[in-house]
DNA sequence: CAAGATTGAGTAGTCAATCTTC
DNA sequence: GAAGATTGACTACTCAATCTTG
């Protein structure tokens, strides 16, 4: 007693409150992954490739771009990149203005996976998440996100 | 234009709600993973084994109350224990009541890591999300959690 | 030599199959 | 046969090394 001074463990408030958004998440990623994949043969990370680049230009975006917006490596885009490619859903080609750079392409067959899978797993957001809650809820979840990820350290230094 | 029905997509602040609550958690987790493996050398899945066990008696649990606690399929429990108990931080034992059953019990050196990175971690947490957040905030974090996890679909069923 | 990207090795997690004990 | 647990094969992510072009 009194050898650990109480500034160094959380209070029950905020263990509640953390270890609650930590399960919240794990519980619903893996709900949400596992009826995207049953219901279209998409995991989430393909979701999101697809999502990305049919909402760009041209169905087409370069791969550090890509990389940027998912907040992923260039070896984890390059990756699955390829294994996406692999089934067809998406391309890879050169860029005529940088020779050292690549654009990913979305498919036609990667249109049809992800416009048929988009309806249902929006449907699956909004029952197990954002159906659930109240604006007051909502708009909370924006600000925390935005006090939160604002004062993370800088991810992308010297890499 | 009407080919979607609209109750089919989320409005902006549904998706501006579910866009920070998954970018929250996503480079939180990957902050503090970065930083508890610089600063003790275990990942996030050992603090979590080690906190469990630490505190429970005897410093031993079962691998399936481990796994449920955690909330970890048990191959993966036991994959994960294969490789802590290489390094020593764990150890495995026979279960005298149940011949099919095996403890998984701390070590001096788990028990020494996790009383080493502790307080970092805790600080950790503390610096980058509960010390940003009003007690407000907190108690919408919690309730938004008991409401989602609660709706989730049964997921220990036919396994 | 920086930036854009790919590759390979090593580590983690999932799923199905298996083995033993209840 | 079901519960408790382990194993192996497969897929995914990370890190460091590499290659090419700016």
């Amino acid at each position: 007693v009194g050898a650990v001074d109480d500034a160094d463990w959380l209070d029950d408030r905020e263990q509640g409150a953390w270890r609650a958004f930590v399960q919240t998440y794990l519980q619903l990623n893996a709900v949400l992954g596992r009826e995207l994949l049953e219901e279209s043969g998409l995991s989430i990370q393909d979701y999101g490739v697809l999502v990305a680049l049919s909402e760009s230009p041209g169905g087409q975006m370069r791969s550090f771009e890509l990389g940027r917006v998912l907040g992923w490596e260039k070896s984890r885009v390059s990756h699955h990149v390829s294994r996406m490619t692999d089934r067809g859903l998406v391309a890879r080609h050169k860029c005529p203005t940088d020779q050292r750079g690549a654009f990913v392409v979305i498919t036609s067959r990667g249109r049809k996976a992800i416009t048929s899978a988009a309806p249902g797993h929006v449907a699956a957001v909004r029952r197990y998440f954002v159906g659930l809650l109240t604006t007051q809820e909502l708009d909370v979840l924006e600000q925390i996100g935005n006090k939160v990820v604002g004062a993370l350290p800088d991810t992308s230094a010297a890499e």
